[in-house]
RNA sequence: CGGGGUGUAGCGUAGCCCGGUUAUCGCGCCGCGUUUGGGACGCGGAGGUCGCAGGUUCGAAUCCUGCCACCCCGACCA
């Protein structure tokens, strides 16, 4: 590990790249454009896992898993989504490898191995998901289906970042299948609330919902419902999305059900999904230049305790001295490491933990004993304090609280004071260009207009606030009218 | 796939233009000792097909040819 790291303005994304694989989190693979995710970093990774779960389960769905490969015919069956996703799929054409006899020690692929069919691996499942729903659904008794899936996917990407793109990655995707196009929609809708539910009180990131212009929607979806944070370098990360697939999906695999009144009908669908891109979202919302903030509820370690000691006597002193606090702030479902290692000193232990964002650090050493005190320490503001060893308990359970609290509120504040309004393009090309952030403005809703911002500023239209109030405008390219403004940022 | 760049120890690098001792330095690693309340220090040590293949030469990390890999900028994208 080595001294401090690069200064974020110099180049944010070698900050970013340095921070990931000092914080332990993760690091390239020697795979093309796969990373490895370390065992902390996984960990991490467990937790969004597990909360994202429940609140799953808590609106009625139930997991489940299907196949790695798409066979080619299915895949192709829904024209669009087919079409949005041919440009990066990994393809098995070969089932079997032989030794190659020009060059012994070496394997080849064996030609008459060919598959009749090519596989192709999934970037994401709705062809075969649904070509699975096709024979459990043939009555409005079998509706809905609510069924979400923890996978990996692949998606061959011409340029990868850790976390934020990589070929393979981790995620959960929902596959829902309705009766009617209303509950559907409503699916749809409540899923990206439930994402930004667990943004905002999870992870601390402050998001705006809103639905995706026509040409940042996903392949084959009628409407893409999604969230978007803005990170620390001004520039939009979209954390989530949830896709209404109208009927697509139901006639490209032929899903009719039997209604109450004996008519047969196609079902309305709607997928959703969130990746391991959240972790790059965590990452570069709390970060700072000594390293990775986590927020309390997603910290592997939410308290790490730091002995200081000369000999073992010392260590037995201190350690009998602190085994109550450890033993019961465990049993209140704290995580504590007690990092007793001798074979770092503590200065060494403070940073490490300090880049690995843990939200609490304790020091006690024999001049605490003697006062009855400990040094309590929050990452987040980089403060510590000596109190009283009986007031540990109730200063963690605030710090977990208010550490939680202050992450969001100081993301908060960022995200809004870097949401800017422009009436001209001038005006609009100039935040871009200078401030970055977020900016609201009037869009004609063509096609053709988002387009030529687009090549003139590199800014995309992140969405089209859903809670947005609508206001008479005109648009800042076309200069023809609008009733609503939308935000445009620069993306990742 | 277009334009540019880089491959030297686990990581970061010097040397290459102008071929010539045992391939440089820092971090990290191992051993011993002293240290331990903010990234320790001293001494000793291990670790290299100089991306791969071929060529030129008495001699190649260095020159030439081909290949491969990776990075950056575009296009694509959760």
């Amino acid at each position: 590990m080595g001294k401090k790291l690069t200064k974020r303005a110099e180049d944010y994304s070698k900050w970013y790249n340095e921070l990931v694989v000092k914080a332990d989190l993760a690091e390239n693979s020697s795979v093309r454009g796969c990373m490895v995710i370390k065992p902390y970093g996984y960990a991490i990774w467990e937790k969004m896992q597990k909360q994202l779960d429940q609140m799953f389960k808590d609106t009625g769905h139930q997991n489940a898993y299907f196949p790695l490969f798409v066979p080619k015919s299915l895949f192709e069956a829904e024209e669009k989504n087919a079409e949005g996703f041919a440009k990066e799929c990994a393809v098995v054409t070969h089932y079997r490898l032989k030794n190659d006899e020009e060059n012994s020690g070496k394997l080849i692929v064996d030609p008459k191995a060919k598959l009749e069919e090519e596989l192709i691996v999934r970037p994401t499942s709705e062809a075969i998901i649904w070509n699975t729903y096709k024979n459990w659904i043939q009555s409005y008794r079998d509706l809905p289906i609510l069924i979400n899936q923890w996978a990996n996917v692949v998606r061959w990407e011409m340029r990868t970042r850790l976390f934020l793109r990589t070929a393979e990655f981790l995620w959960q995707e929902g596959h829902t299948a309705h009766q009617t196009k209303q509950e559907a929609i409503e699916e749809a809708v409540q899923m990206n609330d439930v994402y930004a539910t667990f943004a905002e009180e999870h992870m601390g990131i402050p998001v705006i919902k809103g639905i995706k212009s026509e040409s940042e929607r996903f392949a084959g979806a009628l409407e893409t419902y999604c969230i978007e944070a803005l990170m620390q370098d001004g520039k939009a990360l979209q954390a989530g999305t949830s896709h209404f697939l109208g009927q697509n999906f139901a006639k490209a695999f032929d899903v009719k059900y039997t209604n109450k009144n004996g008519d047969l009908d196609f079902v309305w669908a709607t997928s959703w999904g969130v990746s391991t891109r959240l972790m790059g979202a965590l990452i570069m919302t709390h970060s700072d230049d000594n390293g990775l903030v986590l927020p309390p509820k997603l910290a592997p370690i939410q308290v790490v305790i730091i002995p200081i000691f000369k000999s073992d006597e010392d260590f037995n002193k201190v350690s009998t001295y602190i085994e109550p606090v450890i033993k019961n702030l465990q049993s209140k479902g704290i995580s504590v490491l007690f990092d007793k290692r001798d074979t770092f000193k503590p200065g060494f232990k403070f940073n490490e933990h300090e880049i690995k964002g843990v939200p609490i650090r304790i020091v006690v050493g024999s001049n605490d004993i003697e006062k009855s005190s400990l040094e309590i320490f929050r990452r987040d503001k980089m403060e510590k304090e000596t109190i009283n060893i009986d007031e540990v308990y109730s200063k963690v359970d605030f710090l977990i609280e208010d550490i939680q609290t202050n992450l969001f509120d100081k993301a908060k504040n960022f995200t809004n004071s870097n949401t800017r309004e422009a009436n001209t393009f001038k005006e609009f090309k100039d935040l871009i260009d200078t401030k970055g952030g977020f900016v609201s403005a009037h869009w004609d809703r063509t096609k053709e207009t988002e387009e030529l911002i687009k090549r003139e500023t590199k800014a995309t239209i992140r969405l089209i606030p859903i809670d947005g109030k609508t206001e008479k405008g005109f648009c800042i390219y076309s200069k023809k009218p609008s009733n609503q403004r939308v935000l445009f940022a620069k993306a990742y």
